[in-house]
RNA sequence: GCGAGAGUGGCGGAACUGGGAGACGCGCUGGACUUAGGAUCCAGUGGGGCAACCCGUGGGGGUUCAACUCCCCCCUCUCGCACCA
């Protein structure tokens, strides 16, 4: 393959390099605080240091930067940086396998990326770059965790966690997707383990509400989190036991309306209260039997739908509150002891997992709601209705019925309405050695101590051996392990587990307000003039991971008063995926196409223009060799046009023109207009660069047939005015998208400053004003001919001229005109009838 | 099962608020320039008839002068959650 000489390729790596040397010598996006100006925060998502940049990246970091440099030339002041998410895993897989430190292995890959990244040609503010595992970066994140640990807000519980038997740590219940960890795909186990959690179920209700109020956010990213939360309003109240004063099962139920339909209660196999309610020996042993086959299941054999439902039914029996009637009580896995109270009332009659085991079962099944016409019996009602079989509550619509029997059970002092989340605390414990030290000492004196401020950052040891064998490193370290109690001076053991890496990317948008600030996590003021993030622009991957757990930080953050903030992202943009030949591209698919080697055969610029045009950004982007040959083609078009009339363009005179304009001149020119007014609308409205690349196209093929075609009733200085018009248009609305060959185009055309200083062209309503309008004319509304005709003309003008074209007249031949719809500027249809 | 989204040429994708379906690009066909074309330029390109015309946006119904767009039913695909009471 000998394509590196190709013929009549325009420079791009020559220009690509000067300008990017142009750029970062003058610290062009260099921003600072500036309140005359209105601010834009524009930020992707940043990359974890693995080493090299994938098309992905590209594609982010494309999209980030052409609305970073869009908002620069609408005049705002625009903060936009770029640093490295870099505690994690592969760095310390990489230290087992190749022996090298995760720290020498992450400082290298961050120097290798950085600079592919500046190969791209993005508009960041470099002096504001950060990487999370330097000390001076998280020592803020320990600060607040102390502060959070105050509060209540970190704790340390024991507790049956999520556990990665390959990445050998817990993992949040973020973390692990249909029973596989996130990141190594491995199955996930449970383990009974201590560890530390953040309480983002204090904020369950808040995160909620504020999905509701942030217009800015896709609504499918908002309706995962809104799932994720799974609010549930109902009641809970106690089942009495029978025979056994004082003892009672408390349930919660979303539905206190069915509970006349209460046929027996159900406990999770795990719930604490079963040891009481069984005391003979036999029914022990096969209580205990029961637990173990359910313990057995794997975590995917649990998330398998439709497998039957094991009980086990205990001789213990509880009243039902509402009938007085007694009902057994079971034992069964599909009742959780993570959620509610671990117990329920089953009333087969209107659920479909308590019918599904009450037929398994032969348990009664009551109908508490009257069923619609023709129903029949053989799934569960869960329909609305009115009620029946209900003693008080018959008659009642069910919403109606669910607020009279809660207020039932209060006035009985039986139980009361409640609010449950799906949502559990954040667990943040890793039991690996590549992250942020959790700052908490043991002393056998004072116990749990926090590390005293003064004394932060607890500072990650460098001598450590990485064996992967399992536990936390930093155990193995005993000049880290054995330190001073904070409190007594007495020797304290260190806390050897180290922080979730996702709680670095929790604030990292924050830091960069002020990355060098030694106060504090940041500079109050800078956060205040930067913060919120105007635009976040990243994968959907994080929807309710990076997503919800950065959301929640800021809260925390803002209840301790440090920002004004109540949500870091103002507005979402979720890139879709970057595919080839119908999968993800992926190394063992060997369909990976490599950044470095396509901006070698084509520039930076055209790889951009690719991204951008082939797929608007929220989709899934079918990469295409062939269009990338399309757009790198493009490119060389464009560059030959304005090289081939580069002293007309020059010469052309920009001062008003003697004469009036010409019919053609005043037609390209609303060309012209019509691409600005397009192209800004559609980067406004929805973010779909790829239409606005293609009205660029169309300006680009206009901007040829003008060429070709004028002078013809034009002047000389008419034409030059015009293309020279319509060249800057075109290199102005392409400068976001291609900024090194605009801006070496522009400087073509005799501009000393940068494309980047100049305000993005205004569409001209003058421009943009026609005298005469085509109008389509339908027969029984098939297209049948098309007239033109003045803008000005009435109705009665336009369906004159629609009746008499003789394109129109043979369709009306016998027929009578039924009716005449007349569209203004748009369409005439005309009705017949025989 | 629940929730969200999507189905348009050979392909990626356009179509504002119900008003010309297929913009733009890729590919393909023919031509020009050429020693050559995988460079460049010109013309064409939904299907059928090769004319007048007819058909066509997953399928079926409906509303309307007019439906890719709105309503009802169904099919397929993608993503998320998944025994959450």
């Amino acid at each position: 393959m000998a394509q590196d000489d190709r013929p009549e390729r325009y420079p791009f790596a020559e220009i690509e390099g000067k300008w990017q040397r142009a750029w970062e010598d003058s610290r062009q996006f260099h921003v600072t605080e500036d309140p005359a100006r209105p601010k834009f925060y524009c930020l992707e998502m940043f990359p974890y240091p693995s080493g090299r940049i994938h098309m992905g990246h590209v594609r982010v970091y494309a999209i980030g930067d052409l609305l970073a440099r869009y908002k620069w030339m609408r005049g705002f002041n625009v903060l936009h940086p770029m640093g490295w998410d870099a505690f994690g895993l592969p760095a310390e897989n990489a230290a087992i396998d190749n022996g090298v430190h995760p720290a020498v292995w992450t400082y290298e890959n961050i120097k290798n990326m950085r600079s592919q990244l500046r190969r791209m040609g993005i508009s960041y503010d470099w002096d504001r770059e950060l990487a999370t595992c330097d000390p001076a970066y998280y020592r803020w994140e320990q600060l607040v965790f102390i502060r959070m640990f105050e509060r209540g807000l970190a704790y340390k519980k024991r507790s049956s966690v999520n556990w990665c038997p390959s990445c050998q740590t817990i993992l949040a219940n973020e973390q692990v997707e249909a029973g596989r960890c996130w990141r190594c795909d491995s199955e996930v186990t449970t383990k009974e383990i201590e560890g530390w959690f953040f309480k983002i179920t204090a904020y369950a209700e808040e995160l909620l509400e504020w999905c509701d109020r942030l217009p800015g956010w896709p609504e499918r990213v908002l309706t995962m989190q809104r799932n994720w939360i799974g609010k549930s309003e109902g009641a809970e109240f106690d089942l009495h036991v029978v025979g056994r004063p004082g003892v009672a099962i408390r349930i919660f139920t979303t539905r206190p309306d069915t509970a006349f339909g209460m046929t027996y209660a159900v406990l999770a196999p795990e719930h604490p209260q079963v040891d009481t309610l069984v005391t003979d020996a036999a029914e022990r042993a096969r209580v205990e039997a029961f637990r173990k086959e359910v313990a057995r299941e794997s975590e995917i054999e649990r998330l398998a739908a439709d497998r039957p439902k094991r009980g086990l039914r205990l001789s213990a029996r509880v009243l039902n509150p509402f009938t007085g009637g007694e009902i057994p009580l079971f034992l069964a896995d599909y009742v959780l002891m993570g959620y509610g109270t671990g117990a329920i009332m089953a009333v087969p009659g209107e659920d479909q997992r308590d019918w599904d085991f009450a037929t398994q079962h032969r348990l009664p099944i009551i109908a508490t709601v009257k069923r619609p016409e023709g129903w029949e019996e053989t799934q569960a009602y869960t329909g609305d209705g009115v009620k029946i079989n209900s003693g008080f509550l018959d008659g009642l619509p069910v919403d109606e019925a669910k607020r009279k029997a809660i207020d039932w059970l209060v006035a009985k002092k039986l139980g009361q309405s409640k609010v449950n989340y799906r949502l559990r605390d954040w667990g943040i414990s890793r039991q690996r050695y590549w992250g942020a030290p959790i700052p908490i000492l043991y002393c056998p004196a004072d116990g749990m101590v926090p590390e005293r401020d003064d004394r932060l950052p607890v500072v990650l040891p460098e001598d450590v051996q990485i064996s992967g064998k399992g536990g936390s490193p930093l155990a193995e370290v005993a000049h880290f392990v054995n330190a001073r109690c904070p409190k007594c001076g007495g020797p304290a053991k260190r806390e050897t587990d180290t922080m979730d890496t996702f709680v670095e990317s929790s604030w990292y948008f924050l830091r960069y307000c002020s990355p060098r600030y030694e106060g504090g996590m940041f500079e109050p003021k800078a956060a205040a003039y930067w913060m919120p993030v105007d635009q976040y622009i990243g994968g959907i991957e994080h929807a309710v991971l990076h997503l919800l757990y950065a959301r929640f930080y800021t809260k925390v953050l803002r209840d301790m008063g440090m920002t004004a903030a109540d949500e870091p992202f103002l507005a979402l943009l979720s890139q879709g995926m970057v595919i080839k030949d119908g999968a993800k591209m992926s190394k063992s698919k060997g369909n990976v196409v490599d950044p470095d080697e396509l901006i070698r055969r084509y520039g930076a610029d055209t790889a951009r223009l690719f991204s951008l045009f082939a797929a608007p950004p929220e989709k899934d982007l079918d990469w295409n060799d062939r269009g990338v040959e399309g757009a790198s083609r493009f490119l060389n078009r464009v560059w030959r046009f304005v090289h081939a009339h580069a002293d007309e363009l020059r010469a052309a005179d920009k001062t008003a023109q003697a004469g009036g304009p010409s019919d053609a001149g005043r037609a390209f020119r609303r060309v012209i207009h019509e691409t600005i007014r397009r192209v800004t609308d559609d980067i406004e409205k929805d973010f779909h660069f790829n239409t606005a690349i293609s009205a660029v196209m169309e300006l680009v093929n206009a901007l040829h047939d003008f060429e070709r075609a004028s002078l013809d009733g034009m002047g000389r200085a008419e034409r030059g005015r015009l293309l020279r018009e319509a060249v800057e248009t075109m290199i102005l609305l392409l400068g976001p998208v291609t900024p090194h060959i605009t801006e070496e185009l522009w400087g073509v055309l005799g501009h000393r400053e940068s494309l980047f200083r100049r305000p993005w062209p205004v569409a001209d309503p003058a421009a943009l004003e026609r005298e005469e309008v085509v109008i389509v004319v339908q027969v029984d509304g098939k297209v049948r001919s098309r007239v033109t005709v003045d803008v000005a003309a009435g109705e009665r003008d336009v369906q004159d001229k629609a009746l008499a074209d003789e394109k129109v007249r043979p369709w009306l031949d016998g027929r009578q005109v039924a009716k005449v719809v007349v569209v203004p500027g748009r369409l005439v249809n005309v009705v017949t009838r025989a």
